[in-house]
DNA sequence: CTGTTAGCGCTTTCAG
DNA sequence: CTGAAAGCGCTAACAG
């Protein structure tokens, strides 16, 4: 009648012996199967519990098919915009008994591939993968595997993947068009790093496509990449101070490139939003410390967690309803952006 | 002699069929096992490479008891000190081929528990864990499991797990020393939320101790809590300048709290660090966006990720000479701390 | 150096 | 509703 703690395994054979019934019982009491006399249930879960039964994951994940293992590969950790969506899509998978593989590529689309690989050979079920632009091999991978995947931080989904996330180039849109309605006409723009990065090129195409539909700026919209990182804000601007022809506003591609915006301006006695307006993209928790505080693009990080969590934990037939999901975007404004000084 | 991209998955069989060879000379040489002729081992690694083939890990962990799986259940992703462990503890695993499922607690031990239990059931081969404090029943399983496990954040280790990380109490010593040194006698402290988080509590008494073996602050030194949250610091500090006999320094269990005090103390038009010197703890990226910069505890997260993957990535021989490991914590000074004035 | 044999722990037909 | 038997894909003895 104690719980026996010595035995260094106990499997389902033992399990079946204390219940005095057959393995096969046991494993069907173990997975819910309904048909099993109460009687008889009642004795298993009892018997699994005094043995501290463990069941033998990679052994149920080998005879059956089912890991209930879903793999992640994101660009990296150390950028919170990724580390929320983790966070919860973490959490929401955790609720189901679902694990998750998280693995980093560093915005390395080889890197991504070799990652992937791993995450099949693993056996996880599906994959959560960044963006839209992957190597071909990643995509056929999966699809020969039947393994579902989903896209995030995008909405454009291909024939196959699902995505969850939002318009990229809608929002480089957004933001040319909410600066140019603050009557800006010299407009710039911190890019963060394009190469391998679709969403981040296409943010930039959509606001460039928008500042110059509007006629302005023939000699083109200043375009500048930077680390997403403060420093690599802080020089970028340096770099764009020093050219000809300032800008009265400026979209960066991540709020910790306009933190480092920011921090020029300040060491540069260069007024915010007095000479240059600085608007943000992903409205992370820092937009509040700046100074001002930052006029922002919010990005659903967290939202898009749950719901690539509820897509993966959805039935097959279930997905065919939920393969594009567009959130939506909101301009949250704050102190770094003024309308020009006439 | 071209790729087959059509079957929906090559068995090891079908491997050694097309080499020419036997299902166990295929596996050596997938497991790098020295003694295959060469010539096998080219055949045996082009026909694999050819079928695509992909081991089923399930399977080989099933077999060999070796997963290459491993598991951390730390507090949430969502706060930068946790995520960048993370992110760093991830990239050294990977360069060994090692996958790591991560889950969070949300800094509750029973919740961790779960967690913990949840990974043993799926394989894993170590567990990275956050702190010194954990259910008895945690600690059982994985002794009685043998499964190797790390605390990190902490350099007290047990007599039987590893400890990766730095000593919170001598933290806490270290940034009272640093303030009272400054001059400071009216201190106090916003320590973070201490319930079931023995670091946070092992700062909080390192400091109190410190303040009162100096004799001053006969009357106690003031110590608030605090959500982890911008917000949480600002709400603190407002409940602190309530009350009467107001510090000239406070400590901060995080620079995030650090940045809410900051905050209250700009709209409350207190000078810092003329009325008031804050001093943070972290030293995360934000310690250069508050105005004042910060001045702040270093905790070496990114350090401590890649020490823990080392460990975990070590035989159990040698793992036995890297049971404890304390890193060394350094202050940053930057600006928003000054000598009392006189 | 290579092949044969056995079986890891579990779930799943198939009978009863 | 329950048991017996088979075998998922792989690796580890053990021969040769």
């Amino acid at each position: 009648m104690t719980i026996d703690t010595d035995r260094l395994d106990t499997k389902i054979g033992d399990v079946a012996k204390k219940a005095g019934c057959s393995p096969a019982t046991v494993s069907r009491v173990l997975n819910n199967n309904p048909k099993v006399g109460l009687h008889v249930r009642e004795k298993v879960l009892k018997a699994a519990m005094e043995l501290g039964y463990v069941p033998n994951g990679p052994a149920r994940a080998l005879r059956s098919t089912r890991s209930r293992l879903v793999g992640a590969v994101i660009p990296t950790l150390d950028h919170a915009i990724y580390a929320t969506m983790m966070n919860s899509l973490q959490a929401r998978l955790a609720e189901k008994d679902v694990s998750i593989i998280v693995s980093t590529s560093g915005y390395d689309i080889d890197m991504e591939y070799e990652q992937v690989r791993l995450l099949v050979e693993r056996g996880v079920e599906a994959i959560v993968l960044v963006g839209t632009i992957h190597r071909p091999e990643t995509i056929a991978l999966l699809e020969q595997r039947n393994i579902a995947y989903v896209f995030t931080y995008t909405s454009a989904s291909t024939d196959v993947g699902a995505a969850i996330g939002f318009d990229n180039e809608k929002a480089g849109r957004m933001a040319a068009r909410y600066l140019l309605d603050l009557g800006h006409t010299r407009v710039a723009m911190i890019a963060g790093i394009t190469e391998n990065n679709d969403r981040a090129a296409a943010r930039r195409d959509g606001f460039v496509a928008e500042v110059e539909r509007n006629g302005i700026a023939k000699a083109g919209v200043a375009v500048l990449e930077s680390a997403y990182k403060i420093e690599g804000g802080r020089n970028a601007m340096k770099r764009l101070m020093e050219r000809p022809g300032r800008p009265t506003a400026i979209f960066c591609g991540s709020d910790i490139i306009a933190a480092g915006v920011i921090k020029y301006c300040h060491e540069n006695a260069i007024a915010v939003p007095g000479d240059i307006s600085v608007l943000g993209f992903d409205n992370l928790e820092i937009a509040e410390l700046t100074t001002p505080d930052l006029t922002t693009v919010e990005v659903p990080a967290r939202e898009m967690g749950t719901i690539a969590g509820d897509y993966l934990l959805a039935s097959s037939t279930q997905r065919q309803h939920m393969r594009q999901r567009e959130l939506p975007l909101r301009l949250v404004v704050r102190a770094s952006t003024a309308p020009i000084a006439r």
